[in-house]
DNA sequence: CAAGATAGTTGCATCTGCCAACTATCTCTG
DNA sequence: CAGAGATAGTTGGCAGATGCAACTATCTTG
């Protein structure tokens, strides 16, 4: 923890630790109201949460199996399995017979839930774009990739961290 | 809104449509993966997701009142008055008598409260610090703004929606 | 001081998620 | 090719989170 260190040494950087607090402030604050937006949302557009990750996902990444879905999610299988009954019981997504493997079945989203993404899609980019109107292409892009490397970095911990309890000390 | 025009005129700005969807889906994978790490972070550091946000706010707003934390946290009354029973058993947080409203106690974080607060916190700065070590400042700090729009932006359309449904058709 | 507003708690129903047990099917090995 | 073991998905059961409504205690206002 000093000169010659095995530590990143940006832990000294002053700067880059000012606008990590403040990223990260802001990202909370995002997330908790976002978190209750999403809970709104259900009764706004029928479904829950993550019946609407669930829909995103079929509708984005195509069809894919039930496994496939609940990892995307990082849902238990047995989760992600009554997700799909309740969007199945909405007619938004299908349980089709798998081609190659008779255990397992290949999720469709139907062109209900199709229609159904595009309008949550759609009324959530309208809001966003006016938000980005004020900022130049590069800072756009430059800030879809720390997204993405948030998101990645996050994900990776979880993986390694054997998808549970407990990678931090 | 602008000159003659009731529709965002970036509405027609292909690039920022573009740019728009990607930030959507990123941020869209980020929250669902902070949604499961944060889950997990139940049982690394003893406390649950919204334990952990209303310790967040304990600590870093100081005290405040019951109400004012449910609103902070964006949970009924009854529910942020759950979350601090269980901080509250845990001795992260404690309810003292409100000096001007008997009926009100001030909710404040415990010494041992804010040592866990800021435990789970360096833990998660740590990790996001060497992210942003990549970035610019000028990007780092527009990421933060723009997250900060975002937030406000729903937190906005909650407040007038009426903190429920449904103001999005 | 009485009427109505407000702070917080509690009972109740619902939803979400995980784990474990189970069935059906696949895959690999001898 | 038979059987052992792995894998896909479903279901039952349990714990926790959340909102709503009813209730108590207290404040505020006319």
């Amino acid at each position: 923890m000093s000169p010659a260190n095995p530590l990143p040494v940006l832990a000294s950087d002053p700067a880059l630790a000012r606008d990590t607090e403040e990223l990260y402030d802001a990202l909370e604050d995002l997330l908790r109201v976002y978190q209750f937006r999403d809970r709104d949302r259900i009764c706004c557009f029928d479904v829950s949460v993550s019946q609407c990750y669930a829909l995103e996902g079929l509708v984005r990444r195509g069809s894919m199996t039930l496994n496939e879905l609940a990892a995307h999610l990082y849902l238990d299988k047995s989760t992600a399995s009554r997700v799909v009954d309740a969007l199945e019981r909405k007619a938004y997504a299908a349980r089709l017979p798998h081609p190659r493997d008779r255990r397992a079945s290949l999720l469709e989203a139907t062109p209900a839930g199709r229609e159904l993404e595009g309008k949550i899609r759609e009324s959530i980019l309208a809001e966003e774009r006016e938000l980005l109107a004020d900022f130049t292409p590069e800072v756009r892009q430059a800030m879809t990739q720390v997204l993405r490397r948030l998101a990645r970095a996050a994900a990776a911990s979880v993986e390694t961290g054997g998808g549970s309890c407990c990678r931090i000390p």
